[in-house]
DNA sequence: GTGGGAATGGAATGAAAATTCCATAAGCAC
DNA sequence: GTGCTTATGGAATTTTCATTCCATTCCCAC
């Protein structure tokens, strides 16, 4: 390690600065990869050292100097940066679900912290893994809709509530499904409506039930479900999966609302644009 | 290789697809592996198997039965497939997000956006703003409960659902006030029991009222408002403001839910200690 | 229960990749 | 040009990782 050496960066803003800084003073192979790490990001993340050598038309030898020239141990470290970025580094709450059933005496602003970083997480990885397209054939079903139903069951419950609030806000015609009272709703809907049905692992019948019968009825159908082996993912359907992530055994609602929330305005402000 | 055996996906889409279909008849650590890949599909492309099988909570082996069930020769070829679809579609992230700026601010992906910078600014201003004391005061109040009532209207009534759900689900007496049939329920709140109060502007005049005459009643309140000026906030109670942000007319709840996360869980564990 | 077949987990193996080492080449001062 | 320092490329080494194999367990049918 000599003296000229700049610290480790810790994130890839620390390390496009220092390329920035020290870039113009490197030899001229290093210059190269420099170069090449500079215009191709995402691909150090998923590469080997001989492929982005060959990238850079340089030896491995010659890259892995360039890693090591720029702080780090080695490839595998700087690379790792680059997976972290690049993945958001899922935390691993499976292990912090058993320090919480272990640790009863976790204090509150403990939970505090982990359920904020769950909702900021699911946020973040909502936003990178959204089909825009999706949304855009989302909003233009449900605005279109003469009647939009909404379904949404146990731990769903919520979003189907701030859907029914916001809808009633801006005065467009919607309907909570609830099953108060055990009635079944089915038949309320029909051809012209549409129907959002959100549902989570473990998915509740009735609400799968109602979105086929909605499907049968030739409604059209959004779906907001958590994997695409859901029942409800095998719906016809403009279709949804939502990264939330897990505490415990409770589900951060923070994505799913989110996405709840776009629909909701999406839909009024193309409704009041007709 | 038997008959059983799908062929190989070209694609992402192939291979979801495919989840979708075989997902729920494979067997039980096989299904983990596809839940797990489901759930997070831009970490296969940057870990190993044991990483994976790690998150996956399967032995090694287990995951790569997993990749060959899909109809590959082993991991590597399954992760190239990952690999080659999530490095083109991080070089549009810059692109997008120009693209999003430029284009029309109607585009229900400019939306999201928005909603999910608001939810991630909510949550992280909570984190900073919360009392830990009072914390850990409405955890110990809402622990001591007999039972413990729910009231929350309006744009709050998805957090007070969510609060019946999680109470419900660790089997803590929790009872939901609706207002349904215009009932009032008042009554049912005695000494010994315990109200979690929500409300936002425009504070609906109920949720006050219920507030106050369970103050009257000699039961603990924990009031969950937005503003010191909110009427809530005169109330004799554990206290919580909540900053949530606005976007337009619409009020993100991510960080309220975050709150009544962390109160339910921190009352279940509490309660489970005693 | 009991037998058979599928599923599982752990340890052994082999391949591939990162990392180091060293001989050679290039650049530079004198 | 000569000697010295720095840079370079290829080959050897070591580490990490994917993959396979097999003994054990589990589950279901009878």
């Amino acid at each position: 390690m000599n003296p000229s050496e700049t610290s480790k960066p810790r994130n890839s803003a620390d390390f496009f600065e220092m390329l920035r800084l020290r870039g113009n003073a490197l030899p001229k192979r290093l210059k190269q990869c420099a170069e090449y790490v500079a215009a191709n990001p995402a691909v150090v993340a998923v590469s080997t050292v001989a492929e982005l050598a060959a990238g850079a038309q340089v030896p491995p030898s010659a890259f892995m100097r360039f890693c090591q020239e720029m702080g780090f141990s080695g490839f595998s470290e700087m690379q790792k940066l680059f997976r972290e970025e690049y993945s958001q580094n899922w935390p691993d709450y499976a292990s912090r679900l058993s320090k919480l059933r272990n640790g009863d005496a976790q204090a509150p602003q403990f939970l505090l912290a982990e359920f904020a970083e769950a909702g900021r997480t699911s946020i973040e990885s909502l936003t990178r893994t959204i089909d825009p397209d999706a949304l855009r054939r989302a909003v233009a079903v449900l605005a279109g809709a003469r009647t939009i139903h909404l379904v949404g069951l146990r731990r769903t419950f919520p979003v189907a509530t701030y859907l029914a609030y916001a809808f009633e806000k801006m005065q467009i015609p919607a309907i909570l499904h609830s099953g108060t009272g055990n009635l079944s709703s089915a038949h309320l809907i029909g051809q012209g409506d549409a129907l959002i049905a959100i549902s989570f692992a473990p998915y509740t019948p009735d609400t799968i039930a109602l979105a086929e019968s909605a499907v049968k009825r030739n409604a059209d159908v959004v779906v907001i479900t958590d994997l695409p082996t859901s029942p409800l993912a095998r719906i016809d359907a403009v279709r949804f999966m939502v990264p939330e992530v897990d505490v415990g055994a409770f589900r951060s609602l923070s994505a799913t609302l989110t996405l709840a929330m776009t629909l909701a305005v999406g839909v009024g402000t193309q409704r009041r644009a007709l």
